[in-house]
DNA sequence: TGAATTTGACCGCG
DNA sequence: CGCGGTCAAATTCA
Protein backbone atom coordinates (compact mmCIF):
# COMPACT_ATOMS: atom_id res chain seq x y z
CA UNK A 1 0.00 0.00 0.00
CA UNK A 2 1.31 3.73 -0.97
CA UNK A 3 1.08 6.18 1.36
CA UNK A 4 0.16 8.48 -1.24
CA UNK A 5 -3.33 6.78 -0.93
CA UNK A 6 -4.01 8.01 2.98
CA UNK A 7 -7.27 10.18 2.98
CA UNK A 8 -5.84 13.39 3.21
CA UNK A 9 -7.71 13.71 6.73
CA UNK A 10 -5.83 10.90 8.11
CA UNK A 11 -3.49 11.86 10.97
CA UNK A 12 0.07 12.42 9.88
CA UNK A 13 1.37 10.01 12.84
CA UNK A 14 -1.08 7.37 12.00
CA UNK A 15 0.41 7.51 8.07
CA UNK A 16 3.75 7.34 9.48
CA UNK A 17 2.93 4.28 11.20
CA UNK A 18 1.21 2.74 8.49
CA UNK A 19 4.47 4.14 6.55
CA UNK A 20 6.77 1.99 9.02
CA UNK A 21 4.70 -1.08 8.87
CA UNK A 22 4.68 -0.44 5.25
CA UNK A 23 8.62 -0.43 4.91
CA UNK A 24 8.89 -3.33 7.21
CA UNK A 25 7.07 -6.21 5.47
CA UNK A 26 9.18 -7.12 2.32
CA UNK A 27 11.80 -7.62 5.02
CA UNK A 28 10.24 -9.71 6.86
CA UNK A 29 9.16 -11.66 3.85
CA UNK A 30 12.52 -11.16 2.73
CA UNK A 31 13.46 -13.16 5.98
CA UNK A 32 10.70 -15.98 5.50
CA UNK A 33 11.98 -16.58 1.88
CA UNK A 34 15.20 -17.02 3.00
CA UNK A 35 16.57 -20.57 2.91
CA UNK A 36 18.35 -21.81 6.29
CA UNK A 37 21.43 -22.11 4.01
CA UNK A 38 21.43 -18.37 3.20
CA UNK A 39 20.68 -17.62 6.44
CA UNK A 40 23.50 -19.60 7.91
CA UNK A 41 26.10 -18.21 5.39
CA UNK A 42 24.76 -15.10 5.29
CA UNK A 43 24.35 -13.83 9.08
CA UNK A 44 25.87 -9.96 8.45
CA UNK A 45 22.86 -9.64 5.72
CA UNK A 46 20.49 -11.27 7.67
CA UNK A 47 20.80 -9.39 11.14
CA UNK A 48 21.14 -6.44 9.23
CA UNK A 49 17.60 -6.75 8.03
CA UNK A 50 16.40 -7.50 11.35
CA UNK A 51 17.90 -4.46 12.81
CA UNK A 52 15.92 -2.79 9.88
CA UNK A 53 12.54 -4.91 11.44
CA UNK A 54 13.61 -3.85 15.04
CA UNK A 55 13.82 -0.15 13.88
CA UNK A 56 10.45 -0.46 12.35
CA UNK A 57 8.82 -1.67 15.01
CA UNK A 58 11.08 0.93 17.35
CA UNK A 59 9.52 3.61 15.32
CA UNK A 60 5.79 2.04 14.85
CA UNK A 61 5.61 1.41 18.56
CA UNK A 62 6.90 5.10 19.53
CA UNK A 63 4.16 6.65 17.20
CA UNK A 64 1.21 4.66 18.92
CA UNK A 65 2.09 4.93 21.90
CA UNK A 66 2.60 8.70 22.06
CA UNK A 67 -0.17 10.51 23.71
CA UNK A 68 -1.01 12.09 20.99
CA UNK A 69 -2.10 9.26 19.24
CA UNK A 70 -5.34 8.99 19.97
CA UNK A 71 -7.09 7.84 17.21
CA UNK A 72 -7.75 4.19 18.45
CA UNK A 73 -10.18 4.21 20.56
CA UNK A 74 -9.14 0.95 22.55
CA UNK A 75 -5.40 2.20 22.34
CA UNK A 76 -4.75 3.68 25.95
CA UNK A 77 -1.80 5.85 26.22
CA UNK A 78 -1.04 4.67 28.97
CA UNK A 79 0.15 0.87 27.85
CA UNK A 80 1.67 -1.45 25.57
CA UNK A 81 -1.62 -2.13 23.97
CA UNK A 82 -0.61 0.27 21.32
CA UNK A 83 1.34 -2.75 19.91
CA UNK A 84 -1.66 -4.83 19.55
CA UNK A 85 0.16 -8.17 19.49
CA UNK A 86 2.77 -8.12 22.81
CA UNK A 87 0.87 -11.09 23.98
CA UNK A 88 -1.94 -11.82 21.45
CA UNK A 89 -4.07 -9.93 23.35
CA UNK A 90 -7.82 -9.18 21.45
CA UNK A 91 -8.95 -6.24 21.57
CA UNK A 92 -11.66 -7.60 24.55
CA UNK A 93 -8.31 -7.53 26.46
CA UNK A 94 -7.31 -3.91 25.66
CA UNK A 95 -10.36 -3.33 27.25
CA UNK A 96 -9.47 -4.97 30.44
CA UNK A 97 -7.12 -3.16 30.37
CA UNK A 98 -7.93 0.82 29.86
CA UNK A 99 -9.66 -0.36 33.50
CA UNK A 100 -6.50 -0.80 34.49
CA UNK A 101 -4.90 2.40 33.54
CA UNK A 102 -7.24 4.46 35.72
CA UNK A 103 -7.92 1.69 38.58
CA UNK A 104 -10.51 3.33 41.03
CA UNK A 105 -8.39 3.59 44.54
CA UNK A 106 -10.13 4.17 47.91
CA UNK A 107 -7.88 2.79 50.41
CA UNK A 108 -4.72 1.39 50.87
CA UNK A 109 -5.09 -2.16 48.93
CA UNK A 110 -7.41 -1.59 46.68
CA UNK A 111 -6.88 -1.30 43.30
CA UNK A 112 -7.47 -3.04 39.76
CA UNK A 113 -5.46 -6.03 39.58
CA UNK A 114 -3.75 -6.23 36.18
CA UNK A 115 -5.33 -8.90 34.42
CA UNK A 116 -4.03 -9.70 30.76
CA UNK A 117 -2.28 -6.61 30.54
CA UNK A 118 0.35 -7.37 28.63
CA UNK A 119 3.18 -9.49 29.50
CA UNK A 120 6.79 -10.24 28.39
CA UNK A 121 8.67 -13.23 30.23
CA UNK A 122 12.21 -14.33 29.64
CA UNK A 123 14.71 -16.52 30.83
CA UNK A 124 18.54 -15.18 31.71
CA UNK A 125 21.40 -15.92 33.23
CA UNK A 126 22.07 -12.60 34.08
CA UNK A 127 19.22 -10.03 33.97
CA UNK A 128 20.03 -7.47 31.42
CA UNK A 129 19.98 -4.11 32.11
CA UNK A 130 16.93 -3.27 29.59
CA UNK A 131 17.65 1.03 30.19
CA UNK A 132 15.14 1.24 32.29
CA UNK A 133 14.80 3.18 35.76
CA UNK A 134 12.95 0.38 38.19
CA UNK A 135 11.76 0.89 41.17
CA UNK A 136 11.32 -2.06 43.34
CA UNK A 137 8.01 -1.88 45.22
CA UNK A 138 7.63 -5.94 46.59
CA UNK A 139 8.84 -8.82 47.39
CA UNK A 140 6.63 -11.87 48.02
CA UNK A 141 7.63 -15.05 48.69
CA UNK A 142 6.51 -17.66 46.03
CA UNK A 143 4.73 -21.20 46.50
CA UNK A 144 7.41 -24.02 45.73
CA UNK A 145 9.97 -21.33 44.59
CA UNK A 146 13.40 -21.29 46.10
CA UNK A 147 13.54 -17.70 45.96
CA UNK A 148 11.52 -14.88 46.41
CA UNK A 149 9.60 -12.62 43.59
CA UNK A 150 11.13 -9.43 43.20
CA UNK A 151 8.07 -6.32 41.80
CA UNK A 152 9.44 -3.56 40.01
CA UNK A 153 7.77 -0.68 38.27
CA UNK A 154 8.95 2.00 36.53
CA UNK A 155 10.57 4.84 38.51
CA UNK A 156 8.03 7.18 36.55
CA UNK A 157 4.76 5.31 37.52
CA UNK A 158 4.15 8.64 39.46
CA UNK A 159 5.72 11.68 37.69
CA UNK A 160 4.46 10.17 34.13
CA UNK A 161 2.03 7.36 34.86
CA UNK A 162 4.30 5.03 33.21
CA UNK A 163 2.43 1.57 33.69
CA UNK A 164 5.43 -0.56 33.47
CA UNK A 165 6.26 -2.89 35.70
CA UNK A 166 8.48 -6.02 35.70
CA UNK A 167 8.69 -9.05 37.78
CA UNK A 168 12.40 -10.94 38.82
CA UNK A 169 12.69 -14.28 40.09
CA UNK A 170 15.67 -16.32 40.53
CA UNK A 171 14.70 -19.92 39.40
CA UNK A 172 17.96 -21.43 39.42
CA UNK A 173 21.01 -21.28 41.66
CA UNK A 174 23.46 -22.59 39.97
CA UNK A 175 23.81 -21.58 37.18
CA UNK A 176 21.83 -18.72 38.40
CA UNK A 177 18.93 -18.07 36.26
CA UNK A 178 16.70 -15.64 36.37
CA UNK A 179 13.09 -14.94 34.98
CA UNK A 180 11.60 -11.57 34.07
CA UNK A 181 8.61 -10.59 33.30
CA UNK A 182 7.62 -7.69 32.01
CA UNK A 183 4.02 -6.17 32.24
CA UNK A 184 2.87 -3.33 30.27
CA UNK A 185 5.26 -0.91 28.42
CA UNK A 186 6.95 2.75 29.25
CA UNK A 187 5.16 5.87 28.22
CA UNK A 188 7.90 7.39 30.54
CA UNK A 189 9.74 10.59 28.37
CA UNK A 190 12.69 10.07 29.69
CA UNK A 191 15.81 7.14 29.57
CA UNK A 192 15.67 7.97 25.54
CA UNK A 193 17.85 6.17 23.71
CA UNK A 194 17.99 4.48 20.38
CA UNK A 195 19.00 0.77 21.39
CA UNK A 196 21.67 -0.11 18.99
CA UNK A 197 21.62 -4.00 17.71
CA UNK A 198 25.26 -5.24 18.08
CA UNK A 199 26.27 -8.90 18.09
CA UNK A 200 27.56 -10.06 21.83
CA UNK A 201 30.82 -11.17 20.52
CA UNK A 202 32.02 -12.50 24.00
CA UNK A 203 31.50 -16.07 22.64
CA UNK A 204 31.69 -16.58 18.94
CA UNK A 205 29.00 -19.52 18.54
CA UNK A 206 26.66 -17.29 19.95
CA UNK A 207 24.94 -15.07 17.63
CA UNK A 208 22.12 -13.67 19.39
CA UNK A 209 21.75 -10.37 18.83
CA UNK A 210 21.83 -7.99 22.04
CA UNK A 211 20.75 -4.56 22.35
CA UNK A 212 23.43 -1.69 23.75
CA UNK A 213 22.44 0.48 25.86
CA UNK A 214 25.76 1.53 26.55
CA UNK A 215 25.04 5.33 25.56
CA UNK A 216 23.03 5.76 28.56
CA UNK A 217 24.85 3.78 30.39
CA UNK A 218 28.76 3.89 30.15
CA UNK A 219 29.52 3.41 33.89
CA UNK A 220 27.40 0.41 34.51
CA UNK A 221 29.70 -1.65 32.18
CA UNK A 222 32.25 -1.93 35.30
CA UNK A 223 29.11 -4.55 37.03
CA UNK A 224 26.36 -6.49 36.58
CA UNK A 225 24.48 -4.60 33.86
CA UNK A 226 21.10 -6.70 35.02
CA UNK A 227 20.20 -4.46 37.84
CA UNK A 228 22.07 -1.34 37.19
CA UNK A 229 18.78 0.54 37.70
CA UNK A 230 17.87 -0.54 40.35
CA UNK A 231 19.64 -0.28 44.17
CA UNK A 232 20.00 -3.00 46.17
CA UNK A 233 21.21 -2.58 49.42
CA UNK A 234 20.23 -6.48 49.88
CA UNK A 235 22.17 -8.64 47.79
CA UNK A 236 20.44 -11.90 48.97
CA UNK A 237 18.70 -12.24 45.69
CA UNK A 238 21.33 -11.13 43.10
CA UNK A 239 24.81 -11.79 45.49
CA UNK A 240 26.96 -10.93 42.71
CA UNK A 241 24.94 -7.73 42.27
CA UNK A 242 25.93 -5.12 44.33
CA UNK A 243 25.75 -2.29 41.75
CA UNK A 244 23.91 0.83 42.47
CA UNK A 245 22.87 3.72 40.39
CA UNK A 246 21.73 7.16 41.92
CA UNK A 247 18.87 7.79 38.96
CA UNK A 248 17.48 10.84 40.51
CA UNK A 249 19.10 13.86 38.64
CA UNK A 250 20.72 11.26 35.96
CA UNK A 251 18.09 10.30 33.37
CA UNK A 252 18.75 14.08 31.80
CA UNK A 253 21.90 12.80 30.00
CA UNK A 254 19.72 10.38 28.02
CA UNK A 255 18.96 11.73 24.27
CA UNK A 256 15.77 12.39 23.60
CA UNK A 257 14.19 10.23 20.60
CA UNK A 258 10.91 8.44 20.49
CA UNK A 259 12.66 4.72 20.66
CA UNK A 260 12.59 4.65 24.33
CA UNK A 261 8.90 3.60 24.48
CA UNK A 262 9.46 0.61 22.52
CA UNK A 263 13.52 -0.24 23.34
CA UNK A 264 12.28 -2.34 26.34
CA UNK A 265 10.21 -4.88 24.12
CA UNK A 266 12.36 -4.93 21.63
CA UNK A 267 15.02 -5.14 23.98
CA UNK A 268 13.40 -8.51 24.85
CA UNK A 269 13.25 -9.78 21.55
CA UNK A 270 16.48 -9.43 20.73
CA UNK A 271 18.37 -9.08 23.71
CA UNK A 272 20.73 -12.13 25.06
CA UNK A 273 17.95 -14.91 23.54
CA UNK A 274 20.45 -18.22 23.40
CA UNK A 275 19.93 -21.19 23.84
CA UNK A 276 19.53 -20.92 26.94
CA UNK A 277 17.26 -18.00 27.42
CA UNK A 278 13.60 -18.26 26.97
CA UNK A 279 10.50 -16.60 26.36
CA UNK A 280 7.52 -18.13 27.33
CA UNK A 281 5.42 -19.94 25.05
CA UNK A 282 2.22 -18.01 26.12
CA UNK A 283 3.15 -14.59 25.06
CA UNK A 284 3.66 -12.99 21.40
CA UNK A 285 7.13 -13.07 20.81
CA UNK A 286 10.31 -13.50 18.51
CA UNK A 287 13.81 -14.25 18.93
CA UNK A 288 16.56 -12.32 16.72
CA UNK A 289 19.01 -15.17 17.17
CA UNK A 290 19.97 -17.11 13.73
CA UNK A 291 18.61 -20.02 14.93
CA UNK A 292 15.31 -18.36 16.21
CA UNK A 293 14.48 -17.19 12.44
CA UNK A 294 11.45 -19.29 12.50
CA UNK A 295 9.92 -16.90 15.07
CA UNK A 296 9.89 -14.35 12.01
CA UNK A 297 7.92 -16.86 10.02
CA UNK A 298 6.03 -17.55 13.25
CA UNK A 299 5.01 -13.92 13.56
CA UNK A 300 4.25 -13.49 9.20
CA UNK A 301 2.11 -17.07 10.00
CA UNK A 302 0.08 -15.58 13.00
CA UNK A 303 -0.56 -12.53 10.51
CA UNK A 304 0.77 -9.98 13.20
CA UNK A 305 1.27 -7.18 10.93
CA UNK A 306 -2.16 -7.93 9.04
CA UNK A 307 -3.75 -7.25 12.41
CA UNK A 308 -1.43 -4.41 12.89
CA UNK A 309 -3.01 -3.39 9.33
CA UNK A 310 -6.41 -3.96 10.22
CA UNK A 311 -6.39 -1.89 13.13
CA UNK A 312 -4.25 1.03 12.15
CA UNK A 313 -4.39 1.55 8.17
CA UNK A 314 -7.53 3.44 7.13
CA UNK A 315 -10.72 0.89 6.23
C1' DT B 1 16.48 15.65 53.18
C1' DG B 2 14.77 13.43 49.30
C1' DA B 3 14.63 9.16 47.11
C1' DA B 4 14.82 4.15 47.14
C1' DT B 5 13.97 -0.06 49.56
C1' DT B 6 11.78 -2.98 52.94
C1' DT B 7 7.96 -5.20 54.62
C1' DG B 8 3.45 -6.11 56.44
C1' DA B 9 -1.22 -5.36 55.04
C1' DC B 10 -4.72 -5.43 51.77
C1' DC B 11 -7.31 -7.13 47.91
C1' DG B 12 -8.49 -9.61 43.41
C1' DC B 13 -8.69 -13.82 41.30
C1' DG B 14 -8.90 -18.73 40.68
C1' DC C 1 -9.52 -19.58 51.07
C1' DG C 2 -4.82 -19.31 49.50
C1' DC C 3 -1.72 -17.26 46.34
C1' DG C 4 0.13 -13.55 44.13
C1' DG C 5 0.25 -8.50 42.99
C1' DT C 6 0.17 -3.96 44.84
C1' DC C 7 0.02 -0.35 48.31
C1' DA C 8 2.09 2.56 51.55
C1' DA C 9 4.24 3.45 56.12
C1' DA C 10 8.59 2.76 58.02
C1' DT C 11 13.27 2.38 57.31
C1' DT C 12 17.57 2.99 55.00
C1' DC C 13 20.72 5.22 52.09
C1' DA C 14 23.41 8.78 49.72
Amino acid sequence: MESSSWPLSLPSNRIKAIQELSQGQPLIKKLRDMKPEEIESDLTSVDGVVGQILGMFDNTLSILSSPSFTEVPYVPTGDMQSSGSWDGQTSEDRDETVKIAAPVKTKRGCYKRRKNSNTYTKVVHTPIDDGYAWRKYGQKPILNAKHHRNYYRCTHKVDQGCQATKQVQMTEDNPPKYKITYTGHHTCKDLLRSPQIIFDSSDPSDTSIILDFEKGFAENKQGDPCLSSMRHKRKEDFPSLGLKKHQTSSYNRYSSTQVSQVSEPVSMMSSGIDHEDVISPDVYSSTCSTRGYDGIDDLIDKNVFSDWFELYAPS
